[in-house]
RNA sequence: CGGGGUGUGGCGCAGUUGGCUAGCGCGCUGCGUUUGGGACGCAGAGGUCCCGGGUUCAAGUCCCGGCACCCCGACCA
């Protein structure tokens, strides 16, 4: 059971966020530091951005399978750059049923390299072209701090893994899972996130391009919020996974992988949540209506409840998922900021007075107080209902847009970029992509540069990086980041 | 691994220069009255005061040593 508030954003927003997280019931903590238990709330909020993400997977032509969590150490030291990038974090099984293994065995920290071992097994020709496989899984990394959601030593994702005959093709495939993330970001969760490339600073380990959607959070940092890897041909090599081509020529594949973790959930937290807590967007939320029941005496029960029964029916009817609430223990009073905190978009009261007119009174979570309140008629409710949630959805993406387009800024010196950053906001700026300009403005401020947008503000032009002064043909954005 | 903070019923906290039976609010259980913005009464249950040493007639409180967690940095989806 949830009480009472939470901290309000504004006066410490790491602090608003672990407390909305626990007491909205999504998660708690773990026994184990750093892991964490998604609650039944929280873990429906993931089964949603599943089931968008698996849909749009499949409409584009993936197959989900599994493969194991145990992967032999040898597999990870395959790939130079992949190794290296994940040796700190790895947790390695090295007995078991008390016994020391011959080969000790990593826990994943993704998959590539398992994939990439069944991969060479299963393709032959061009024919077995292009092998498209998602998976649905948990990982481990040990990382040193965490946070709920945002990252956690186990986390929960999918991972697609993708082998093409040519970098065409498995360049479009990046490209194209990079546009199903954005989408389902954008029109489900309704953050409106950037899509771009990320520099090579920024790459991961093993890929020859990285591409991600970065979205803002309420406290003007960034978070990476899905990635899609270009890998070119070096898991290919690295486990020999090729093909003969229809010369008759034996090629090495270029594959790809892309992934969203269980951080979308938080993701989604600090972008919509405000002080009175969660705000999810209708199309992801659990509950997206909740009704309170409301009497004063017995005698007044009876026709609320068949008031109250029949228009949840005939809502469920219309295909919104909607949730009764009538814990008798508990007050309308307290009922309304218990269903706001956990960001039900939508609240339905139906008490006496509303039998007797024939209405109920909507409450909506995307406005607060009197103004998201009013009283409509029972008849054509559902299509009142559904017309709404679809406003409440809208809504919430254009608050996040105009929040977001109001804290990034087109910056054209290294002071601008600077100060922009420290405080807290997004800057875009022309950048050559150097190394040593990467490390000067995370030396100064703490920021990274987060990608190169897809859609450059000054398509065509080229201009001067704004840290070193060199030739630059694309700005990028800068930003602190989670 | 550095810096900061916190460990006392389920949660949030108080507990003075060591002192007597360890308190308060919320929650929980039962009964009754309530219900349009966080209800109320009565009666209950619930504690190795993070762990281990030490000082003392006496330790939640003082000393030493651990451990855990949270927040801020470095590493990262």
């Amino acid at each position: 059971m949830s009480q009472q508030g939470v901290t309000p954003q504004s006066e410490d927003f790491s602090r608003w966020y672990t407390d909305v997280v626990q007491k909205a019931d999504l998660a708690d903590y773990s026994p184990v530091r750093g892991c964490m238990i998604i609650k039944p709330y929280g873990y429906e909020l993931w089964e949603g951005v599943k089931g968008g993400l698996d849909y749009r997977f499949k409409a584009t032509g993936h197959q989900n399978a599994y493969f194991p969590l145990f992967i032999p150490e040898s597999f990870l030291k395959k790939e130079a750059e992949h190794v290296e990038g994940f040796s700190p974090e790895l947790a390695v099984v090295t007995i078991g049923g008390g016994k020391e293994l011959e080969e000790p065995l990593v826990v994943r920290p993704t998959s590539e390299t398992i994939i990439g071992w069944a991969f060479q097994k299963w393709i032959q020709s061009h024919r077995d072209l292009p092998m498209l496989i998602n998976q649905w899984a948990n990982v481990v990394r040990w990382e040193l701090r965490t946070r709920l959601f945002l990252r956690t030593m186990e986390f929960l994702w999918q991972e697609g893994h993708t082998a093409h005959a040519t970098h065409e093709e498995s360049n479009a495939e990046t490209m194209q899972m990079l546009d199903v993330y954005t989408d389902f970001a954008v029109n489900d969760a309704a953050i409106p996130v950037i899509p771009g490339r990320k520099s090579n600073q920024e790459r991961f380990a093993g890929a020859l391009f990285s591409y991600s959607i970065e979205a803002m959070m309420r406290d003007g940092k960034a978070l990476q919020a899905g990635t899609s890897h270009d890998l070119g041909q070096n898991f290919a090599r690295a486990f020999d996974i090729q093909f003969t081509d229809d010369n008759n020529e034996l090629q090495y594949c270029w594959t790809t992988s892309w992934g969203v973790s269980t951080r979308m959930v938080g993701a989604i937290v600090m972008t919509h949540g405000d002080d009175q807590g969660l705000r999810l967007p209708p199309k992801m939320a659990p509950i997206q209506v909740v009704v309170v029941p409301i009497f004063r005496k017995e005698e007044e029960q009876a026709p609320v409840m068949e008031a109250v029964t029949r228009l949840a029916a005939e809502l469920r009817g219309a295909g919104v998922r909607v949730r009764v609430d009538d814990r008798d223990n508990l007050s309308p009073g307290f009922k309304f900021n218990d269903w706001e905190m956990r960001g039900v978009p939508l609240r339905m009261e139906v008490g006496p007075k509303d039998v007797a007119n024939n209405t109920v009174a909507l409450a909506r979570r995307d406005i607060p107080g009197k103004a998201g309140k009013s009283f409509v008629a029972q008849d054509g409710l559902a299509a009142t209902v559904v017309a709404l949630l679809d406003e409440i959805q809208a809504s919430l993406l254009q608050q996040a847009t105009e929040f977001r387009d109001s804290h990034l800024h087109e910056v054209g010196s290294y002071d601008e970029l600077v100060n922009i950053v420290r405080n807290d906001e997004w800057a875009l700026a022309w950048f050559c992509g150097g190394a040593a300009c990467e490390a000067k403005v995370k030396e100064d401020t703490s920021a990274t540069s987060r990608n190169f947008p897809m859609h450059q503000p000054h398509p065509g032009e080229t201009g001067k990086c704004a840290i070193c002064g060199g030739d630059a043909t694309e700005m990028a954005y800068f930003a602190k980041a989670y």
